[in-house]
DNA sequence: TACTGCGGTTCGCATACTGAACCGTCGTTG
DNA sequence: CAACGACGGTTCAGTATGCGAACCGCAGTA
């Protein structure tokens, strides 16, 4: 581990929870020298990446990292950050994949990506998800905004007889995915299209949008879900992770229940 | 130069208009040897500092510095205070409008925000605000902590001719911005930009950084001038009060003559 | 084919990082 | 008060570790 490393790992000692840090107890949580990290920290402090609050002597982020992460935010746009993942995951799983942006109250699709594995695909040929019939906008009910259900019951268009009509059977499908952690859509955007999606967060700490597969409901088999939902999780990271947010507990404490409890599922109809 | 400086600093040659570097390029800018950049570069991006793309092979800035930046603006949301305001600004003068926030010895970019009422704008695009050579330096050598003027004197680089590079220049200007209450940048940084800044100050009671408007000097007027001073005074103002400071009197006094003075012209308020 | 510039790797050398020990200063405590 | 411990910060010998000249393979190109 080089020296800039081991100085660059004490940034993430910091959290929202321990914003400060000081000497002693920053050695303690790093397990090293005091006198190493004494060195670090004012390397850190001369770049920016920390600084000193005169009176307690304790350390806590400094501002250049504002200004790192503008230029980020500028350079790195939302897509190119999902484009990747998307790719793996409708590899992976032989279905196709997309990306949704939540921004206000309406979920647009952001990107897409075609397996080349089947002959058969679900066409994603959508700017806006109906939030109370697609996978995607189902995951968006359930860990977004709360207004947001306001938003949906306002518009409860029944595309397929599979489609949530009501505000009841929407809430019961939004307390599905609270429960599993996972968006689904059985055939009620499509008559042929099951859909599954997992959140995106991003650096606000609240969710961003979702991933989904879409995949074809005559080829839908207990074990291929469980493989989407495997491969969801792993791409919902990746691209989370590129949004600068971080996956939140609770959800992948649902995630790894339900992917080893795989007889929870119960398909409505 | 400790080595986890010499990898910080890279960070800082990516900004907006160079947001992708390659290996070369990035030792030609930092003036060190290829290998000792590359295994910064590598620190770097174990740490999710930078991240490269996999077809060009460049480098550019990763998502860690988001997360941290959340955590930043989590622990000391500075930027979240001052933002309103300057979109105020921006869009009361149509120029440029940003803030710096002093951190040690140094004039940090906090944020800024660009006016769309001009085609041609002042592009800010600096991490470390020289002290000498912009309306936001002046501002802050005039009214923040006395040793700060030796670290300006320090380092006179001279981006235009018409940037200070002496002692004495320098200290004619402070003395300027000491009278009327506004930092002014003449074209000293960049020959087509005309800056023009006011202190904040925080909790403490004393400078916390500075608040300010570049305009392009071709269509720098009086009237403008006024105008802009007067937008300043209400953003100044604003931010002060969001990071929990107050403005002191006597640059309040300052601002009040230094606007009815030199000019007849009353500024709409 | 030879040349150029690129990202990446090797390896011997000495620089600069390491960490035990130390210092001065606080609050606390018997 | 004096002893104590925890803290931030400093010193110094010893060596781990970063350094950079030189090199490799590749891709474009003239």
């Amino acid at each position: 581990m080089s020296s800039a490393t081991k100085a660059l790992t004490l940034l993430s000692y910091f959290s929202a929870t321990r914003p400060e840090i000081g000497l002693s107890q920053m050695c303690r949580i790093a397990g090293r020298d005091k006198a190493t990290t004494y060195r670090h920290l004012q390397a850190l402090e001369t770049a920016g990446f920390v600084e000193q609050i005169p009176a307690t002597k304790q350390y806590r982020l400094g501002p250049a990292l504002l200004q790192l992460a503008q230029v980020r935010e500028a350079t790195v746009p939302r897509k190119d950050g999902a484009k990747a993942a998307l790719a793996a995951l409708a590899n992976a799983t032989g279905e196709t994949a997309h990306a949704t942006l939540l921004s206000g109250n309406v979920l647009y699709g952001l990107c897409d990506c075609e397996s080349p594995h089947h002959s058969t695909r679900a066409v994603i040929d959508m700017n806006v998800f109906p939030l109370h019939a697609t996978a995607s906008g189902l995951c968006t009910l359930a860990f977004g905004p709360e207004d947001l259900l306001r938003t949906a019951v306002a518009n409860l268009e029944a595309f397929t007889e599979n489609t949530a009509t009501t505000e009841t059977e929407l809430e019961a499908l939004i307390e599905n995915v609270r429960l599993t952690g996972f968006g689904r859509g059985d055939k009620s955007f499509a008559t042929e299209t099951q859909g599954l999606a997992a959140p995106v967060f991003d650096h606000t700490g609240h969710l961003a949008g979702a991933v989904a597969v879409a995949s074809v409901a005559s080829r839908f088999t207990a074990e291929l879900e469980c493989s989407i939902k495997s491969e969801l999780i792993i791409a919902a990271r990746e691209i989370t992770r590129n949004w600068g947010g971080t996956i939140p507990d609770a959800i992948e404490a649902l995630w790894t229940t339900s992917l080893n409890n795989p007889t929870e599922m119960e398909p409505t109809s």
